[in-house]
DNA sequence: GAAGCGTGGTC
DNA sequence: TGACCAAGCTT
């Protein structure tokens, strides 16, 4: 239970002290030069699950190549999603574009101004609303995320599961209670004390602004906050990774729209028991009716957030076939029977470049590499 | 309420 | 290495 009955005189310090540390430490992020909700809605949905040095190079490349809401909304979804390889959780990617051509085609293309309007969006809930809400137009309302739920839980002594749906309602309650003026800053004042000082392991108790009013702090009971309940460990997978090789070219399949990966770019991978290669030379077969032996060119081993990948990988090279024209028959045969849930392609080494490929995949470029 | 959904960093 | 975590949302 969340026991948020302290004084009004921690409260002050809460509001008071935090805000002018804020001012004073805050980072120089580039969405933090604008205020403009396009690019805060942007950053925040890169920032979902993700730590902030990680996602700004991806944010300053990703507002170059769609400055405004219309270039979003217009580009190819498949563009999106490039722009969006290596980030991870792409389906981020896919609601963002979405969302976008929702924004111009229902509000003029002008980004909604409340957070009510703005929770109706694809991919964007009760904290990315609360924080665009609040921090482009100064609504006043919380924006709780992973941090402000540690910070909270501290501050407050409390040992309620952050995990738990109801203790994230509370706090949000709470948070809005206590709301300054400047909600907006006082939002990203939590997250930026969460994520600097008040951080999940070994937290610079010294440097707190708020240490004073901070009751775990005074209960020595800090190390012990938050409560959280513990994931469930990963299962692991073996795979088998076919790539086929052709001169310059390698083969790829587009994923199914649902599921792990979604619509990414792939090698040829299946799950297999045995693990001698012979199972990914099966599943090729509908491509390919004739292969080599699989040669085995080495192991990855990739870790998602629910499951784990061990992966042999086989190269088939098809120089050595016999091909009797230039047409490259298997090319042909590849390009021209796509799957009812994948599509298929050959792509010259050069033009990798051009496919939206997960680091699960792309990593394994390495080994064929490393195999010449 | 619980599970699915990526990747990189840290200790 | 494994365990944990990061400015969560959707189904």
């Amino acid at each position: 239970m969340l026991d948020t009955k302290i004084n009004h005189q921690l409260v002050e310090i809460l509001q008071t002290d935090l805000l002018k540390w804020f001012e004073k430490a805050k980072r120089d992020l580039p969405f933090r030069r604008t205020r403009d909700p396009y690019f805060i809605w942007i950053s925040e949905i890169m920032a979902q699950q993700t730590q902030i040095d990680t996602l700004i190079p991806f944010y300053n490349r990703f507002i170059d190549s769609f400055p405004t809401v219309f270039s979003l909304a217009l580009a190819p979804v498949d563009e999106v999603i490039k722009a969006w390889e290596g980030l991870g959780y792409y389906s981020r990617a896919r609601n963002l574009h979405q969302a976008a051509r929702i924004i111009v085609a229902d509000y003029d293309g002008l980004m909604p101004d409340n957070f009510a309007e703005l929770i109706k969006l694809p991919g964007i809930g009760p904290y990315t609303g609360g924080a665009i809400a609040s921090i482009a137009f100064n609504e006043p309302v919380s924006a709780v995320d992973g941090n402000v739920l540690r910070v909270i839980s501290r501050f407050c002594n409390s040992f309620a599961d952050i995990g738990d749906a109801k203790t994230k309602k509370q706090m949000t309650r709470w948070i809005e209670s206590i709301l300054p003026e400047a909600a907006g800053d006082f939002n990203e004042a939590l997250m930026e004390l969460g994520a600097l000082i008040c951080t999940p392991q070994s937290p610079k108790c010294l440097l707190c602004p708020i240490r004073s009013g901070c009751q775990s702090h005074t209960a020595g009971t800090t190390g012990q906050l938050p409560v959280k309940k513990k994931k469930t460990k990963q299962l692991t997978r073996k795979m088998e990774v076919g790539i086929v090789t052709q001169n310059d070219c390698l083969f790829f399949v587009r994923r199914p729209d649902a599921g792990l990966l979604s619509g990414m770019w792939s090698f040829p991978i299946v799950e297999t028991t045995v693990g001698n290669g012979q199972d990914i030379k099966k599943k090729l077969g509908e491509n390919f009716p004739e292969l080599n032996e699989p040669i085995f060119i080495g192991t990855s081993r990739h870790v998602f957030s629910h499951i784990i990948w061990e992966m042999s990988v086989y190269r088939f090279n098809l120089d050595s076939m016999v091909s009797e024209t230039a047409s490259h028959p298997y090319f042909i045969s590849a390009l021209g029977a796509p799957q009812s849930d994948h599509q298929t392609a050959f792509k010259a080494l050069p033009q990798i470049d051009d496919l939206a490929l997960p680091v699960a995949f792309s990593k394994l470029l390495a080994l064929l590499k490393n195999a010449d």
